[in-house]
DNA sequence: CTAAATTAGTCTCACTTGCAACTATCTTAA
DNA sequence: TTAAGATAGTTGCAAGTGAGACTAATTTAG
């Protein structure tokens, strides 16, 4: 796990494009280690806690990770709701919510009941074989994530989830204005 | 940004499955809101993070994301290396990586050469055209990085690569025991 | 009331990607 | 030297997924 650790002098990419023009105090960062680029890091980390948290939830349920997020909803909120409430906030497309809904009533772990008020709509909630599935399945998950963060402190645990918090607040507003479309709803 | 930030109310469904044998001291999570599940969170801030970065490499300059990986790669190491080497560090399927070179190949973006010691592998290296291109490339990710995390004061960043350091090596070594496979070799 | 616009959900299509088979090459051992 | 096994890279195939068309239902405007 050689990882040069190199930790980011204070020199930021100064001027610009080809130019090699650097000298020592201010390093124009012409190179990119991926190891250090955040949103490889990002990708590359998901990934990985990802394919460890598979095996719980896809070997051992057949469940993969549209289906787990639908289950995942449903299963926490108390009240049915819909398909596209469950896309809007997991962020996954309204198709790919739709296939695994389809499978999960397949297999009666999700059931649907009309929204008299408007007949489009479909109201989502977990069969009693869905809610013990889901209650076998949540310590499984939790166990495992906290075995993946046990290499962290209970305090670093809190940093993690803060930064992420303000990681995930800044990007949320940097998508609206970009591309204000289906993400406002939620 | 509604985002249910309940602090767990120690209310929780008790009742259903099997053994619910936890007490208050012990709170059984027996619910699990997405929303601070680390797994789920690393998946969503990875894809946004990737998606706000696509519009530099995609869109401007019409790479996929294994493509940018060997791009990468290749531009931060001085001297060629394999493809089997990009899919080891990046972690990217071999097929993929295999099909991004032809692609970049295709482009004159990067070019390989015979490796006479051992003629199943090839040396890949950018060209001039893939210097460039990588040259003029980076400013502008390295950018969008710091915008993104511009959210973070930069002891917050140190922090948070931090963190990461220590969560990417336990799982590493998690990785290697469950599924030595390709794993050891970089 | 009717027409246009909107919304929930489904479905088809195209594209991406992992898997695994395959070729070519190299290594090891008999 | 030859055969068996490993390794680098390519390719066919199948599964998953987003985009966007489409249907049905609802809302809004005229």
């Amino acid at each position: 796990m050689a990882r040069t650790s190199a930790s980011q002098p204070p020199a930021r990419p100064r001027s610009v494009v080809e130019a090699d023009v650097r000298d020592d105090a201010a390093p124009a960062k012409k190179r990119l280690d991926l190891f250090h680029f955040m949103p490889f890091r990002l990708n590359r980390l998901a990934a990985e806690v990802s394919s460890a948290l598979s095996s719980e939830y896809q070997a051992r349920y057949g469940l993969d990770i549209p289906e787990w997020r639908v289950l995942a909803t449903l299963g926490f909120r108390s009240d049915p709701c819909s398909a596209q409430y469950i896309a809007h906030c997991t962020r996954t497309h309204k198709s790919t919510i739709s296939r695994a809904v389809s499978a999960l009533m397949e297999r009666e772990i999700v059931e649907r009941v009309e929204n008299a008020d408007d007949r489009r709509e479909f109201r989502l909630r977990l069969t009693r074989k869905g809610q013990a599935l889901y209650e076998e399945l949540i310590p499984r998950l939790l166990r495992k994530e906290q075995e993946i963060l046990s290499c962290l402190s209970a305090q670093e645990r809190r940093d993690l989830g803060r930064l992420l918090d303000k990681v995930e607040a800044s990007l949320d507003l940097v998508q609206t204005s970009e591309e204000a479309d289906a993400k406002d709803v939620y």
